[in-house]
DNA sequence: GGCTATCGCAACCCCCAGTTGCGATACGGT
DNA sequence: ACCGTATCGCAACTGGGGGTTGCGATAGCC
């Protein structure tokens, strides 16, 4: 959502220079009635074929084997147009990635803490099973995590997405359901952490069942203090 | 058998089990059926040079960037001899983590759960941020799952150190330490599951009080029925 | 209908996987 | 000490993929 511009234009032929007279239509201008600067269309129907392809790409044949010329191929362009819009692989990578970050797990809030962390174990369940999950797991957790840009990716999902969860927790603290000094953020790690482990350690097929007993054994554990609670 | 041998031979004059270095002589082979094989020791240093060259470079630079140039250059040795004695890149990487399964994390027997399920977790948690547990996630975690022999290998570390750590629970669970129907391999995954967790999604430091707040989560979640005890 | 940005195409460089033939060397037996 | 042979070093090669460049073709918009 947050890419307003072309993600990597670094292209002289594609890049937003201010003082170039050919280019009026900034992304940031509000609607230019008089924009001189048009023959957008067409790329940005590129673009997102050639997105929509290295996503394809890499839940298909992973990060290693992707390659430039395939995803071209796949979103029926040809190569050297995928690398007027994107410096590198790396790039085109982290940016067809970012347009998935969006992806989000509900953050549920019933009053109960044994529902909410259910709920929230399910909603992850789906998601690491799903599309999205699937192709983020495959960058994120291969060679790809030694590029910066990728670390980064990482992040901006993984620990949104744990602060987010964090207040189905304290809510639950705060009605009394769970122990004072019962640490959020260690309960929601100790919910997500079964399920990664499956997917990506033991390779076990993760359900709603799976979640549920992940959203157990934790609600359990911080019920007695195990996850903070108490000294 | 789709993937034949481990080691990956594939040379005639690979020695099948050298016992030890400073044993050429083999006296208690009687002649053998006319099997003049000799000139295994230089053949040997090289391959054991080879291997570790692999894992180091594989700690360094990932399974990806892994040259098998860089490899043979780091072992003092030609790319030809490489190609030689293994039969590619990623016959070359299973071949170098094989020889690493061996690394086994202590399975404790004090007679205490709690203090079983401590010295688990942190013995883990050694391996996971050792150089061993390094190199084994570079590959396993990487691209590298799609290639079937690797699979193979992360059931055989994996799966094997899970079979092997049950006991632990299943003792307790005699002793009357923990409920009677508690899961042995739950709990395990459980344990574990927190220290992958941090090191893979969240990148945050794995250390003793790590491993510590592990045992405690999952003892406290199984003392109290949470993984697979009662009902 | 014309202007221009964008795309297709072909040719190119570089690096790395994997191969081959030949000459050099070290091991082991006699 | 010597000699045979298995192994290694070396250089040159093919093939494919990342990434670049120059030019011609085309599609968008005024």
């Amino acid at each position: 959502m947050s890419s307003p511009d072309p993600a990597a234009p670094a292209d002289p032929a594609d890049a937003p220079d201010p003082a170039n007279p050919a280019n009026p239509a900034d992304p940031a201008n509000p609607v230019g009635p008089s924009a001189p600067r048009a023959a957008v269309g067409r790329g940005e129907k590129v673009r997102t074929a050639v997105l929509a392809a290295a996503l394809a790409e890499l839940a298909d044949v992973g990060y290693a084997a992707l390659t430039v010329d395939g995803v071209a191929q796949r979103a029926g362009v040809h190569k050297t147009t995928v690398y007027r819009r994107w410096k590198d692989r790396d790039t085109l990578i982290v940016d067809a990635l970012t347009g998935q970050i969006a992806t989000d797990i509900p953050i549920p809030d019933t009053g109960s803490v044994d529902e909410d962390l259910r709920l929230l174990a399910r909603g992850l369940a789906a998601w690491l099973t799903g599309p999205s999950g699937g192709a983020v797991l495959a960058v994120l957790l291969s060679d790809a995590v030694r590029v910066p840009a990728m670390a980064e990716v990482r992040s901006r999902i993984f620990d949104d997405r744990l602060r987010r969860a964090e207040p189905v927790v304290r809510r639950a603290v705060e009605r009394g359901e769970l122990p004072p000094g019962t640490d959020p953020a260690e309960v929601v790690k100790n919910l997500a952490a079964p399920l990664y482990f499956r997917v990506l350690i033991t390779a076990e097929p993760v359900d709603a069942d799976t979640a549920d007993r992940a959203a157990t054994a934790v609600l359990t554990a911080a019920r007695h203090g195990g996850l903070g609670g108490l000294g």
